[in-house]
DNA sequence: TACCAGGTCGCTG
DNA sequence: CAGCGACCTGGT
């Protein structure tokens, strides 16, 4: 186990702000988190700004840190958002804790194919049913109390995300009962090309492409459009200058933006201010 | 029963 | 290039 302390972090927020589907609580406790993430599994319990972790302090240094983006300082951003822009002060009072999270890459390009109008109820268990059916199975730790306020390890099981042969395997047939509906033709396509050595160079190589260029090259492909590159090089390839518009960036701007979002006041952070405004308008 | 959900594709004008 | 209907599916 590992304790820590961490501003500006909430993983209640971080769980139900929409970009990430494998976080949730323990079926056991409620008090627990469970973090599935680049084939590693984690267990936290959160008071205040106090977290307690189920690894031990190197592995969190090495993975957990960074995953949770902890080198970026969330309160600086908040500190550079226009103080006369009641709308955006409102969503960060509300969701103080959001951070975005360094998600695996091919992990957020099958995870956004599947959100295309979706709900994210639906997204979580067509993700959960991916890795449980094409996933590897492995053991970890996990955190159980043993006491009024103690906790200890224990054991837990979980299933990794599958990678594109694992996914690309069974073709059609086996995509189907997952809840992915007609996105299916999308995932299996880019299974099998992420599965050729073409693919994984394009992979590869996306992840040095700054956003422009990164943002065009998931738009060459089958069933990503402008909002799902958008999320990828947001979630993907944590470039946070990405600013997503899906349908409840739409309404928001609608209503509280006559003149359209100020992007330009916020060159390289616009994404990190959408997800505060997505979750506010989520979860108000 | 219709409409909606972190949209994109394919077709039409 | 812009506009528009179709699209899996489960929940209100």
């Amino acid at each position: 186990m590992y304790e820590i302390e961490i501003k500006d972090m909430d993983m209640n927020q971080i769980a139900v702000s929409g970009q990430c589907f494998r976080i949730r609580r323990q079926r056991d406790c409620d008090a627990v988190w469970s973090v599935t993430a680049n084939g590693e599994y984690v267990e936290a319990v959160q008071q205040g700004n106090r977290f307690l972790f189920s690894c031990n302090q190197e592995v969190f240094d090495n993975h957990w840190s960074l995953y949770f983006d902890l080198s970026r300082d969330y309160g600086q951003i908040k500190k550079e958002i226009d103080p006369e822009d009641a709308y955006l002060q409102e969503a960060v009072k509300a969701g103080w804790g959001v951070r975005i999270l360094r998600q695996d890459l091919w992990e957020m390009i099958v995870t956004f194919l599947i959100s295309q109008n979706n709900n994210i109820t639906r997204i979580t268990n067509s993700v959960e049913a991916l890795a449980v059916k094409f996933g590897q199975k492995k053991n970890s730790r996990g955190l159980i109390r043993y006491d009024g306020e103690n906790w200890q390890e224990t054991d837990r099981e979980f299933y990794t995300f599958p990678d594109p042969q694992q996914i690309a395997q069974g073709g059609m047939e086996a995509l189907q009962g997952l809840g992915l509906g007609y996105r299916d033709k999308y995932i299996l396509d880019m299974a099998q090309f992420c599965s050729s050595q073409e693919g994984k160079n394009w992979l590869t190589q996306l992840l040095d492409c700054d956003y422009e260029e990164s943002h065009k090259r998931l738009m060459t492909r089958y069933g990503i459009g402008r909002k799902v590159a958008d999320c990828i090089c947001l979630f993907g390839l944590h470039h946070v200058g990405a600013f997503p518009v899906d349908t409840h960036v739409k309404q928001i701007v609608a209503a509280y933006y006559p003149g359209g979002f100020p992007l330009d006041q916020y060159p390289g952070i616009a994404g990190i201010l959408q997800q505060y405004m997505f979750y506010y308008k989520l979860n108000k």
